[in-house]
DNA sequence: GTCTATAGGCAGATAGAC
DNA sequence: GTCTATCTGCCTATAGAC
């Protein structure tokens, strides 16, 4: 018994997500207009209003979509690796592989622009946050407990930190063009988790 | 022998670039308007094309402008502060002064809107990262050469991630409204830099 | 669902008077 | 230097035909 839609409608409204995520992650929320979406799908602007009413809810749907896209990944890295610094790394490499699309994490964007989004968008950027810290702060507590990683202080502070210096450092590896920048860093951070045994401090 | 020049042209200049830093650092460089700042100084949009005739030369100055204060600011904590991790608090206050402001850094703002930058401008914000990286760089290499600064790696990964991790830590803090969030941050930060001796790994 | 046509507003920018 | 007036273009959004 499943929902009957015409195939074009959700094929439709998912491509018109996709292109605009792309070009969101890309030029930024104040960045794109309807008119690009429009011009990339071969379609008017028009069309795009029927599937979004505004800008705003297209906003709000390209999050969404995100942030659950965003958890499936986080509920496989935890089914796919045992070892938390295995799962630290695979968390980061979420990241790489959005820079290597030339594109910012979507929130990572929107939380440049959070002064000026719609209102209803605000507060999905922040659970979005607030899901990636929580999810960290469980990966450092379990770590810590297991003793797989080392780190100082409060869990909440290094998942703080970690998630800063992944944005961070995507936000200013962007405009070199270059992924190394952000790998490098991305190996400095994790270097600091590992078994200190292992680890030089020349 | 001064260079003569009216009162209100230097007055008016500053005055403009203040304002429009501001809405710069608030909102974004695609998020503010030429009306923005002449409604802000009481003046019309007219007068701001004398000043600066396009949005894309506004946009060289504020940088320019910007970078040449943060260099003084660099240079000033090179004189105040003789052991290299008090440098580093130094700078990391720099930021954390910033956000205190409800701002974000400006080449950071600019970094997130990179892609849609005026070309003239581009170099300008790449070129105040190389700034920052090489000064912190020759900070790291100093500090670990006294034994003050204890880390890992390339001094240069280590510049880099400093200033992802800021840079981030701003940009994730901002939506929170909440400056404890990127101080925790710093402090996890820094203290990994400092004596092992004093640092805890529980 | 998608189109054409168009409204209404704001953007960046210019000409020319004072 | 700053003004008024105006241009052109793009933006988001809507009405109504197909």
């Amino acid at each position: 018994m499943a929902i009957r839609r015409p195939a074009d409608q959700a094929g439709t409204r998912s491509a018109i997500l996709d292109s605009a995520e792309r070009l969101v992650q890309h030029r930024g929320f104040n960045g794109f207009s309807y008119a690009d979406v429009a011009a990339e799908l071969g379609i008017t602007k028009a069309a795009l209003h029927y599937h979004f009413p505004g800008k705003a809810e297209l906003g709000e749907a390209l999050i969404d979509r995100y942030a659950s896209r965003f958890a499936d990944a986080l509920a496989e890295i935890d089914t796919a690796n045992v070892v938390a610094l295995e799962r630290l790394r695979a968390y980061a490499n979420l990241y790489l592989g959005v820079l290597r699309g030339e594109r910012m994490c979507l929130c990572g964007m929107l939380a440049a622009e959070y002064q000026t989004l719609p209102d209803p968008m605000r507060q999905t950027v922040v659970d979005f946050f607030d899901h990636n810290i929580a999810w960290l702060t469980r990966l450092l507590q379990n770590g810590r407990a297991d003793k797989s990683l080392k780190f100082t202080g409060r869990p909440e502070d290094t998942a703080q930190l970690i998630v800063g210096t992944l944005e961070g450092a995507m936000l200013v590896a962007r405009p070199y063009g270059d992924t190394a920048k952000f790998e490098a860093v991305v190996t400095r951070l994790l270097s600091d988790f590992g078994n200190p045994a292992t680890a030089r401090s020349r």
